[in-house]
DNA sequence: TTATGTGTGAAAATGAATTTCAAAAGCAAG
DNA sequence: CTTGCTTTTGAAATTCATTTTCACACATAA
């Protein structure tokens, strides 16, 4: 929901001891309000034909902040661009990329996670987070 | 196998009527004499060293082809370099990465990839390819 | 309101990767 | 071998996403 997201942020930013800007409040308006895997530049370029002072640097920062807040993550496919999605608290899904037409299905399985999690114990690892990416055709590409 | 590696890249070449060069030998040489997941600036000093010559234009576009040809997978990690591995026809396998030391182990894991089949199966879509990296920390750097 | 340090935007800088282009090299035909 | 045509190469320039710089604007606490 995106008044919870906005209080998350604002707890997350008080306890960081940062300011409270218009320029945040507006970047994070728009990030909630768009799809999700949207590039920075993208994002700039929507908040820029309506906020036309802001500038590409401040959003670059802010998406930032949004990702330590855990308000957002960094999903990197092959083009050349950093993508942000939303997440909630707490969840996770991965991706089917379609190589067609860049569409991206998103799915969560709790069996790979948990077989995630034996590979890890097997070897000494201690997970911090993962990403799985499944690159294809979609049902419309294919045919 | 070394010697295997330079014929599949010599039919590879032949097929594509690619001529063989010097350089086109040397990289790959130098490729197939490194550990794993190097980056391309890497290997560029490397070859360098000893080849003052060859230009980082070739070797970035001598990679491409190694891909091409089957001898090398890209392994986009967090830096914000392209790294190249070595695969072997019809191998696959996954990486823990680790946040520490930069680490990489490398595993497979037969039930992923079923449970992979039957998730894109589920959504109409065809794999070609996929990745998974767990990050975290390695035993060392946990203790 | 003022003082202090943080946040911002424009512009410059960075750095990986790609492109350009003239010169060099491979290769097939003679 | 030589010739002629084409691909490949290296140096330098270019591209493009991202980061940094720095002077100025702004938020906040006193
Ligand atoms: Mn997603
Ligand atoms: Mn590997
Ligand atoms: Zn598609
Ligand atoms: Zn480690």
């Amino acid at each position: 929901m995106i008044i919870e997201k906005k209080k998350a942020f604002n707890s997350f930013s008080a306890k960081k001891g940062l300011r409270s800007t218009r320029q945040r409040d507006i970047i994070l308006d728009f990030f909630l309000s768009t799809h999700q895997h949207i590039s920075v530049e993208e994002l700039y370029l929507k908040i820029k034909a309506i906020h036309p002072g802001i500038g590409n640097a401040t959003v670059y920062r802010t998406l930032k902040l949004f990702v330590e807040a855990g308000l957002a993550r960094e999903v990197l496919l092959h083009d050349g661009q950093t993508r942000y999605e939303h997440i909630m608290a707490g969840e996770h899904h991965d991706h089917l990329v379609c190589t067609g037409c860049n569409s991206i299905i998103e799915f969560e399985n709790e069996t790979i996670e948990q077989l995630q999690n034996e590979i890890a114990a097997r070897h000494g690892f201690m997970i911090q987070s993962h990403k799985m990416e499944i690159y294809g055709l979609c049902a419309s590409c294919r045919s």
